[in-house]
DNA sequence: TCTGGGGTCCTAGGACCC
DNA sequence: TCTGGGGTCCTAGGACCC
């Protein structure tokens, strides 16, 4: 039977153009989309690259002449998310099965299509037209060729490539999926430099000094699959809400607002993808760019009785590990709260000592959600969380572009 | 002055058990 | 001189991904 083929699909520069798409009077120009906080790079577009701007610089490093030059966008993932969507909504009206593997990438397939390549190029178009983001599209035997195609195809005319063996001898190693920083580094020391070195290198060797990920990897480049597309999502094992300050934060009392709204928001989530939570973990961290200043980063987890989904249970708990942990004398950075060891919430553990009150409370908590949803976030919320107030540690957002797609009221007005 | 957020998987080592 | 062996669970840390 022949195996079928994979594509992988992908936005380019997704964020840079989900912000060209709506605002014409950036199009043409280095655009920037910066990080929570205004941070660091997270997307560039063609000619902020070529400015020289690095994917995860930091902003303020970027010399003065070339930021001037530049669009600079603060991150508006509601919008990118509403766009991401729609573009999956195109592939699965084209393809057989889709996989929505990130915000700006999906894995589909071309099991019983006679072309792959002139499907791909169909879905590019309209996936343009409808949309306005401009993909590219790698196809391959397996998962790691696609992604290497898809790499390939980036700066291409046609914006699609089959991988053909042959190519994969001019193809970096460090461009394969899989194969980060620190394996570059130590795979060159071994004249391990392309995709086709890492395919006929020893497969034993290679299991036994880099471990069974970089094997899969090798095999995956072999024209093996070792993993097949994943139509479902997964279900997650654990949900972490985690935000560095707009600027230190020393009080307890701040500390802890922040601590509510990221426990507030992680339940949220936890609803949202009908789940309860079995253990609930904390974290802090003091600023880590400033090894001057006394470091301090505890961090600390509490296994429920029940598994819940209940903000009030979950707020008492991380408030109480808060406590435990806070200390004096540290400038705090960032914090970070995690719901762990997720299970579907309709499971109901059974426990000999509690009494069973969890329809009604989680009762409250729909109609906390529904309204929310209707009105929007915070309309309803906990005083823990210093509901409404401009918070001390509130992040830094100078330049969001509206919620074209999202908010009646930041809709693109026509004249 | 200014440095993201949310995940997964694997490995190694220690505690503990029989 | 001369230690048992093997299994599980937990945690911490590393590496990778987008």
């Amino acid at each position: 039977m022949q195996i079928p083929l994979l594509g992988l699909v992908d936005g380019n520069n997704f964020y840079a153009s989900c912000e060209r798409v709506f605002d014409p009077r950036v199009r043409g120009k280095p655009v920037i989309v910066l990080s929570n906080n205004d941070g660091c790079a997270i997307a560039r577009s063609q000619e902020a690259k070529a400015l020289g701007v690095r994917m995860g610089q930091p902003i303020h490093e970027v010399p003065n002449d070339i930021r001037k030059q530049c669009v600079i966008r603060s991150a508006n993932f509601a919008l990118y998310g509403d766009m991401s969507g729609r573009i999956v909504e195109v592939l699965r009206d084209l393809f057989p099965r889709v996989e929505v593997y990130s915000i700006d990438e999906s894995f589909v397939s071309f099991e019983g299509v006679r072309d792959p390549i002139d499907l791909a190029t169909e879905a590019r178009r309209r996936i343009l037209q409808w949309t306005g983001i401009p993909c590219c599209v790698g196809i391959g035997a397996t998962k790691t060729l696609a992604k290497a195609g898809n790499k390939m195809a980036k700066g291409t005319p046609q914006g699609v490539v089959h991988v053909e063996r042959a190519m994969l001898d001019a193809f970096s190693v460090e461009d394969v999926w899989g194969v980060g920083r620190k394996l570059t580094a130590r795979l060159g020391a071994e004249g391990i430099l392309t995709a086709g070195d890492l395919a006929r290198a020893d497969s034993e060797t290679l299991r036994a000094r880099y471990g069974v990920v970089l094997a899969r990897t090798q095999m995956e480049l072999n024209g093996q699959a070792c993993a097949d597309l994943e139509e479902v999502e997964p279900q997650r094992q654990e949900l972490v809400v985690s935000r560095s300050f707009g600027r230190e934060v020393t009080s307890l009392e701040d500390l802890s607002q922040a601590v509510a709204t990221f426990a507030i928001r992680a339940c949220e989530k936890l609803r949202a993808r009908s789940l309860k939570a079995n253990g609930v973990w904390l974290w802090l961290n003091t600023n880590p760019f400033k090894p001057g200043q006394p470091q301090y980063h505890p961090s600390r987890a509490f296994n429920l009785i029940r598994p819940t989904s209940d903000t009030r249970e979950v707020l008492f708990v991380a408030q109480g590990l808060l406590k435990a942990m806070h200390k004096q004398g540290y400038a705090y950075k960032k914090a970070g709260v995690g719901l762990l060891d997720l299970v579907d919430s309709d499971v109901v553990q059974g426990d000999l000592f509690s009494p069973q009150d969890a329809p009604r409370a989680s009762k409250s908590m729909e109609v906390m959600d529904s309204i929310n949803q209707r009105f929007g976030r915070g309309t309803l919320g906990m005083a823990s969380s210093g509901w409404k107030a401009k918070p001390a540690w509130g992040m830094r957002q100078e330049n969001l572009s509206p919620a074209y797609t999202q908010r009646w009221d930041q809709l693109m007005r026509v004249r």
